[in-house]
DNA sequence: CTTAAATTCGTGCAAATCGTCCAATATGAA
DNA sequence: TTCATATTGGACGATTTGCACGAATTTAAG
């Protein structure tokens, strides 16, 4: 059984300090923290994700978190490379991979950051092998399953967003297969504070009308792989210029967005970083 | 199974406390609550949300305080999950659509069970709103994302299986974009005990060819659900037939599957169950 | 209605946590 | 260095919590 709840001697374990000076920062609001009706303490999993991550501190013991416990022999933390990542994926290791990422975000590296410096040159590497390795088609295949995981289960991590926090929504075109795009820009964007409402791939312009209409987003993001038709293009860009008009933020990013000229309000995001940046 | 009225032991279920805390709460007078004739607690709904909010504390199982539901006969409770489901998604509400799948599985439910008894259901129902309803483009496309993360979500809370464990391999045919069948059965097999490598949707035979080769795996699964070339069945059928002279059960299933005679060694599931059931 | 399985009853007890105080250890300015 | 200040870790009795136990009650199935 995962217990969702830590005490104030479970969070001082995994930290390393005494339990009274979890006990004196809990009651200085620097953890968030709700009382059983008793009176004992108990601290949500993800306020103390948060609270490692602001204050930059060292988990000895990630067993205590739900988490896999760190494989280094001399303690030391493992750096998150993308060589490093790549090779985990190409073994085709969950459990690595997840603590790699896991680990990285515990020690204050935003979703952005780990995408771009290394998940993003990883999943390319892996495109690469696509055509010179015998072995490349099922090793890219079963990393981008792995890495699917990895994400979905790093949310349950983050902060919960408030009810009234605004809304970002987004999706791949018409055709555009590719699942992992869509899911760390709505990884990010929930990062970033907003509630995500994520289409997926292969998601029809017209789908992503109705969902602005309904949702009324401050922002709007379309991930692009796949080369997209002039015709959809144009019909893209006019539902973007469209809904621009009343979002803040329109960003599209991804490689088949890279040669287009978009019109003014749209933003155009080489990275996962220039997304978070667009936020303000 | 929910009812109008809660025992101290769903209450403690919901908060993650023991039910000797609940039961001292309400002998102390901090819950409402009234007596069966043998003497056992019933505590109102209302009771309890009030108990919850007066004192800020976390709900950890918000699937048992649903709705009350009208008087219901057993054989119906599937049904009625099927739909509260359904409903969920269609509100796009992640956090009640993780907590009723975790609830059923953590209950006892397998996830197969879980899968063919609500998930699959409620799914099957987006896809007719498809084709009827304004809406129903983006809210299918919505449900598709949410059960993606819930069951990636689900993982973390199944048993690790042992190294040694036999590999089960699973893949969708190429140009089937679908991505939940293939999940699914890789959550079913993980919690069969099986070492799972999911290749995911859109994998060349070839692709599956390499891994079986590298894997040795006892269990070979195939979602389809887009119809597949006779061409492309032919290959396929081709390699499941030689891998299955050395694995232990070849499955097949999903709509595309349904229509065609899959030679001797070749299993043919109709359903998440079908396939729990194929291994022993 | 009868029976068997599952749940809850009440109780007692060991372990964990409560709030508070105090000594020990940085930290920093005169 | 010296002194004032802030942070930390430990100790204390009182309170709260979680678990175990046999007995009683409820639920589900014939």
């Amino acid at each position: 059984m995962v217990s969702r709840t830590l005490s104030p001697r479970e969070l001082a374990e995994v930290i390393g300090v005494s339990q009274s000076s979890v006990k004196r920062w809990v009651d200085a609001g620097l953890i968030g923290v709700s009382r059983t009706a008793g009176g004992h303490r108990r601290i949500l999993l993800a306020d103390a994700v948060s609270f490692i991550r602001e204050r930059n501190l060292d988990v000895l013991r990630p067993d205590l978190l739900g988490l896999p416990p760190r494989e280094s022999e001399s303690g030391q933390v493992i750096e998150l490379t993308a060589d490093r990542f790549y090779a985990t994926l190409y073994e085709g290791q969950l459990d690595a991979a997840r603590s790699m990422i896991v680990g990285a975000y515990l020690a204050g590296t935003s979703p952005a950051e780990i995408w771009d410096g290394a998940m993003a040159p990883a999943l390319r590497r892996f495109g690469e092998l696509y055509h010179h390795e015998q072995t490349g088609i099922f090793t890219e295949h079963r990393a981008t399953a792995l890495c699917q995981e990895v994400l979905a289960q790093l949310r349950l991590l983050m902060p919960e967003v408030a009810d009234e926090a605004p809304v970002a929504i987004g999706a791949a075109p018409e055709h555009d297969p590719y699942v992992l795009p869509t899911l760390i820009s709505d990884v990010v964007l929930t990062s970033g504070g907003y509630r995500t409402v994520n289409l997926g791939p292969n998601t029809p312009t017209q789908a992503l009308e109705q969902a602005v209409e309904v949702y009324k987003p401050a922002v709007v993001w379309c991930a692009m792989v796949s080369p997209v038709s002039s015709v959809r293009l144009a019909e893209l860009t006019a539902t973007l210029s469209t809904v621009a008009q009343r979002a803040e933020v329109v960003a599209v990013g991804g490689r088949a967005a890279e040669a287009i000229d978009w019109p003014a309000p749209i933003l155009r995001c080489g990275s996962m970083r220039d997304l978070e940046a667009a936020l303000r």
